[in-house]
RNA sequence: GGAUGGGUUGCCUAGCGGCGAAGGCGGCGGACUGUAAAUCCGUUACAAAGAAACAACGUAGGUUCGAGUCCUACCCCAUCCA
């Protein structure tokens, strides 16, 4: 069976990825699919620099509001949505255009990586999360070590959440979640793709993340969380988890001043982007378009993606 | 001018005679396969392939086997009083 083409444009926050992903779906005829774990809610704009419609410039955007923020969110709804969106661009004649930030996601589509879905019972996953606080997070490690002794090797046992997703995957399967990676990690990419990671220098890159969150909060932030927060949304949804929301609720629930929460949220994003180019610095198969290579310039970088497009045959 | 508190590695801060100096922040690096904008780990004077040695305690002296820690003088900072 032939692969079918997807191009992927990614990059850590802020780089720019929006505005090429416009330009490189007008030249291509693309559709845009967000591989954003923020913007597929609603009510939820400026902190996650969702794009705005008159910003599309006629492009079709899939997975952005979608979801109310209520609501969970999580690879496994990802990766089905997306691929639901990747048959309706292909059946049109398409190509679809994987833009954001969240590797992770991009991985589950990319290399079509199996989650074994199971129910979507929570249970034990509770019942594990009350051990934890109770007894700790070595006693978890241990429990994972007598079951999967690979995956206690691999896991700090000071990391609760992934610790627990490893037992849980064992209760509900009987297996090892390390051998499933493992075995998920040989696989080869059904898609014809490419995979561009835009980026910069890390001080131009620390520069453009704070102006940005300057203006989120001059077109209102602040507001935008507060209206959420009147709906009821608090730090226990996933939603509320993203960079903006969380410190921006910190700061209404009086718990910090609002230059804290400022301070903070450039903080965590500064990180977030470092632990973003991590990420793309481990996965196979990547080009890289540094801006500076480029002397900035959006056309040049155009010039450069499409030209790899033709040289590794997408549309063959 | 006087009183008091203080000057420790990029910043904050611990230390109360054995310090080859603890911790936090920031920086840098890394992990990640159903919460991923989440969660977690490592590293951090300089030079070096590595070992050893040397490298931060305002300055200058002194006491002591040994001083960031005690004493003296001086410089600087903060607060208060004149």
């Amino acid at each position: 069976m032939e692969k079918r083409p997807l191009i992927v444009l990614t990059g850590p926050t802020a780089v720019g990825k929006t505005s090429l992903s416009i330009q490189l779906a007008k030249a291509v005829n693309g559709e845009i699919i967000s591989a954003d774990s923020m913007q597929v809610y609603k009510g939820m704009d400026i902190g996650s620099a969702k794009i705005m419609p008159e910003e599309m410039e006629g492009v079709p955007h899939h997975l952005i509001d979608v979801l109310e923020p209520t609501e969970d969110f999580n690879v496994v709804t990802f990766q089905n949505l997306c691929k639901e969106a990747m048959e309706g661009i292909y059946q049109r004649g398409h190509i679809p255009i994987l833009t954001g930030g969240t590797g992770f996601y991009i991985q589950a589509v990319l290399r079509d990586i199996d989650f074994t879905s199971n129910d979507e019972d929570t249970t034990y996953r509770q019942e594990l999360e009350t051990l934890a606080k109770e007894k700790g997070g070595d006693h978890l490690h241990e429990m994972l070590r007598k079951v999967d002794p690979a995956s206690a090797e691999a896991i700090h046992a000071n990391n609760i959440k992934r610790v627990i997703r490893a037992l849980e995957f064992h209760q509900q399967t009987g297996g090892r979640i390390s051998e499933h990676n493992d075995q998920e990690s040989q696989k080869q990419s059904p898609y014809n793709f490419a995979y561009f990671v835009l980026n910069d220098d890390r001080a131009k890159l620390y520069e453009r993340i704070e102006k940005r969150i300057d203006i989120m909060l001059e077109q209102g932030l602040v507001e935008e969380v507060k209206t959420l927060a009147e709906k009821g949304l608090s730090r226990g949804y996933v939603s509320m988890q993203g960079l903006g929301y969380k410190e921006i609720l910190d700061y209404l629930d009086g718990e910090i001043s609002l230059e804290e929460a400022i301070y903070i949220l450039k903080r965590d994003t500064r990180h977030f982007a470092k632990r973003q180019i991590t990420w793309f610095k481990r996965e196979s198969e990547v080009i890289w378009v540094n801006k500076p290579d480029f002397a900035y310039e959006e056309e040049k970088i155009l010039a450069f993606i499409l030209k790899c497009l033709q040289d590794k045959n997408i549309w063959s």
